[in-house]
DNA sequence: CCCATAATATGATGATCATCATCCAAAGAG
DNA sequence: CTCTTTGGATGATGATCATCATATTATGGG
């Protein structure tokens, strides 16, 4: 079947936000190949003809996912002042609405634990969408006067993945929502920015 | 090959504590039954005269290393003062040596990201053991007069959780520490504790 | 000294998975 | 209108895994 010029672009293009939905969701051992592939509405063996392995589709899935994260980031906060932004941004990620729904959400709480098994490839494209997202947290720290804003820029994002990764875990409404609503309002207050 | 009386309850002890330490250190997906045995110097088939399924290994295992990190708390926190034992936790639990160490450290993020996918008892015992570790900060942030304590122990705990995650995540020494002291210094900041 | 018992070992079963060799069919080139 | 190219389908292979039925064997009770 001879499709046109970018049809196989297209299918690996489709392949790669299903790969990074369903990584995010069940994490990289609880997604199959075959699965990837029937979601796209193909069958298992074509696979092979877009990527050399599993590992490098979590690889390249990986890299796709922070583009996307770090994309939303930049529209979220785009044109608001810093402070408006940050407090919506913080607002957003410790919000139910991100947390139930880790198929687009950050990487970063969903996939940190497994980043000791995966392959170089992913855990080097791992270790750099946290640089960047971190980055993207200290320029809007700098932009309301925070000292030292790459400092508070991890303090930051380790909080807020903590939290969310700790909130997907609570098996009860209540518990999840305290540890969200206590984080959201715990870093507002800390870098000064006005609660909801 | 007849034992004596608490010979199979020594071997289920033992299949437990390789269980938990192996699951905190490669995930309990990474873990077959058949690994845990043969670290116990038993075969695979044995293993189910001592659980039902893995689920319930995997669950027990659960109660076991978070009894553990509970027992390891309390001789840590002990005898001190308060302030004093708040500080020397943080400053252990974001250490290179908690960091170096997944199969005996704190399970919240070495775990959170495979809560979704555990059984239901697991991920019950999971979340009762966060409960456990958050009111045991609590307790020692009530001692040193801290407001709210509840909420600066989910805030203080989710900001441990998550920059030790992430340091665990880095490729490299530098980012790395960077990450754990940044949050150790913010954390004993935020909370008037002496730095080290 | 023997035998019943209980703790493991052996080996099988069926499932799932990554990977790959081979085949098929349709679209574009001539 | 034919032929070649190529994206994708089919089906196989070998690995790993959870689970379980059955065999083995050392020991303590008799």
């Amino acid at each position: 079947m001879r499709y046109d010029a970018e049809h196989k672009e297209r299918t690996r293009a489709l392949l790669l936000k299903e790969a990074a939905r369903a990584i995010r969701a069940q994490g990289p051992r609880g997604v199959s190949v075959a699965a990837i592939m029937g979601k796209a509405g193909l069958t298992h063996g074509g696979f092979y003809a877009h990527f050399k392995s599993k590992d490098e589709l979590v690889a390249e899935a990986m890299k796709a996912m922070f583009a996307d994260i770090e994309c939303k980031i930049d529209e979220y906060t785009g044109q608001k002042p810093p402070g408006e932004a940050l407090a919506g941004y913080i607002g957003f990620y410790l919000s139910r609405r991100h947390r139930d729904d880790r198929a687009h959400g950050c990487p970063i709480p969903a996939l940190c634990a497994e980043a000791p098994h995966l392959s170089g490839a992913a855990r080097s494209a791992f270790a750099a969408g946290i640089e960047a997202v971190c980055a993207r947290m200290a320029a809007l720290l700098q932009g309301i006067g925070t000292p030292a804003p790459r400092q508070a820029a991890a303090s930051l994002l380790a909080e807020m993945a903590g939290a969310l990764g700790m909130a997907r875990a609570m098996p009860t409404a209540e518990q999840s929502e305290f540890l969200l609503a206590t984080s959201r309002r715990s870093l507002l207050l800390r870098f000064g920015l006005p609660p909801p």
